[in-house]
RNA sequence: GGAGAAGUGGCCGAGAGGCCGAAGGCGCUCCCCUGCUAAGGGAGUAUCUGGUUUAUCCCGGAUCGAGGGUUCGAAUCCCUCCUUCUCCGCCA
């Protein structure tokens, strides 16, 4: 949620802004619901000011033991006038919320012009792309052969963009988990958390999924509207909603294993071989609650920190800045990590960071308590892919492929894997 | 799943239709006093929001788990939901 008050001080400013995300805003129509709030606003707290007076003379008056009957002749009416107004105002508000729950973030000036994906302006590449002395094969061709992957038991089991995983594959995947939240919590500093993977509705609109991308999301049948979480950012993210937090609790680190789901809707015919977009996918995410002074200082941090699960496993990787069309609704900022897939000849994505400033922290009411100046301010959201497991295993396997289909299993994660150093087909 | 109890400021806790945004205590901040320590005295100390502009000040409005309702007036009465606790049942 932006700033209320700089919506209303300045719509065409932030329109301008907002127009590089790609993003309309009607400023006339604002313009004139916030006039008309401001008139509707004024006027009922004035009615309610004058119920409050009377009231407090009634009973008064009946403490002294007066005849009220008058008085409250004189305010027949006025209870009427005042839930009208009331609820006048209160669908007004809520219309303005929606519009402004709507609106995404602003972008940092960094962020590059551009339209979509195309437009992403790669800042920095680590390591070769590698080179193998035989044709490489891609993660399904290596996967299927020996039943480590199989994506038709899944469908069975429940449809398409799902997988099972056997054996060495199976372990492989989990191996991955481990040793990232590992990686996070001994070397980066940050705490693990366990956390819920399904949200009610509130959390999904503090971190902004809801109102926009309720098409994107998985919602359980059951009155109590609960839906799995596309993140871990959801959960990890809300677990300061409509907290004051002591600014010494500043930086707050979390990282958290979790499936993500997500529906896919509108990626019909895309990715639709293999591990790449799956309903439901594991991933290690970093969560990072900052002062607002040092959320910019803290993306670099973050990023680094995903870039170095890359570098452990040996991964060849390019980072890209999203440019203006291509960054999320939520972020001023995002970085994302592509890493290099021999099977495709292609990077691709594996980690975005995004610094978010304080726009979920609106949403949420999350603040912090400035020492300066005693007052609740809100803080700054950051969050992170450290890594999407998925498509780590993708790059493990096809990286670490040999010519006989087998794979070797990367140093840093043999500790996981009980003593195999090698998957054989 | 059944029966019961409870949700009030940073914390504890009073409050039972009006003078209650809320006693009292603890904590915290500032000041005074005491040579230091210990103790004592005084003042302050929720959040959101409107007028209203960058901020202050001032004057309003709203908020006592959430949402509805009754009433001139609700922390207080009624309804629904959520959460927590106790007992029983079931269960990984």
């Amino acid at each position: 949620m932006l700033d209320i008050k700089l919506l209303r001080n300045d719509p065409a400013a932030i329109a301008i802004e907002l127009k590089r995300k790609g993003y309309h805003l009607d400023v006339e129509n604002f313009i004139q619901l916030e006039n008309t709030r401001k008139d509707l606003q004024v006027a009922t707290q004035a009615l309610q000011k004058e119920r409050n007076i009377r009231s407090k003379s009634i009973g008064q008056a009946k403490a002294k033991g007066e005849d009220i009957k008058p008085l409250l002749a004189e305010v027949a009416d006025l209870g009427d006038k005042l839930k009208a107004g009331e609820q006048q105002l209160s669908e007004l508000q809520a219309e303005i919320e929606s519009i402004v729950m709507g609106i995404p973030n602003t972008l940092h000036e960094d962020v590059p012009d551009g339209k979509d994906e195309e437009d992403n302006v790669e800042i920095a590449t680590w390591g070769e792309p590698k080179q193998f002395d035989f044709e490489p094969k891609d993660h399904v061709d290596l996967g299927l052969p020996n039943g480590w992957m199989d994506f038709e038991v899944a469908a069975k089991l429940t449809g398409s963009r799902f997988v099972v995983m056997r054996g060495a594959m199976a372990r492989l995947h989990r191996a991955l988990i481990q040793f990232m939240l590992d990686t996070h919590s001994m070397e980066h500093g940050y705490s693990e958390v366990y956390v819920p993977y399904m949200v009610n509705e509130d959390s999904l609109y503090g971190t902004g999924q809801l109102p926009k991308f309720a098409e994107d999301l998985f919602k359980l049948e059951d009155e109590r509207d609960f839906y799995l979480i596309p993140t871990a950012e959801v959960p990890v993210t809300n677990m300061i909603r409509g907290d004051i937090l002591d600014a010494e609790q500043l930086p707050m680190k979390y990282t958290a294993h979790t499936p993500c789901f997500r529906s896919e809707a509108g990626s019909y015919g895309r990715d639709t071989r293999g591990l790449i977009r799956q309903h439901q996918f594991e991933k290690v995410e970093l969560i990072q609650f900052v002062k607002p002074e040092d959320s910019w200082d803290a993306l670099e941090e973050l990023r680094g920190h995903a870039e170095t699960i890359l570098q452990k496993l040996g991964l060849a990787y390019r980072t890209v800045i999203l440019c203006s069309g291509d960054t999320g609704f939520s972020a001023k900022k995002t970085y994302d990590l592509e890493v290099w897939l021999p099977g495709q000849q292609k990077f691709r994505e594996i980690s975005s960071c995004s610094n978010v400033g304080d726009f979920q922290a609106r949403r949420m009411q999350a603040r912090y308590r400035n020492p300066e100046t005693n007052k609740p301010e809100f803080l700054h959201t950051l969050n992170g892919s450290g890594l999407a497991i998925g498509r780590t295993l993708v790059a493990v396997i096809e990286n670490y492929q040999q010519e006989d289909g087998s794979i070797v299993v990367p140093d840093v994660l043999k500790p996981y894997m009980g003593g195999l150093e090698v998957l054989k087909p």
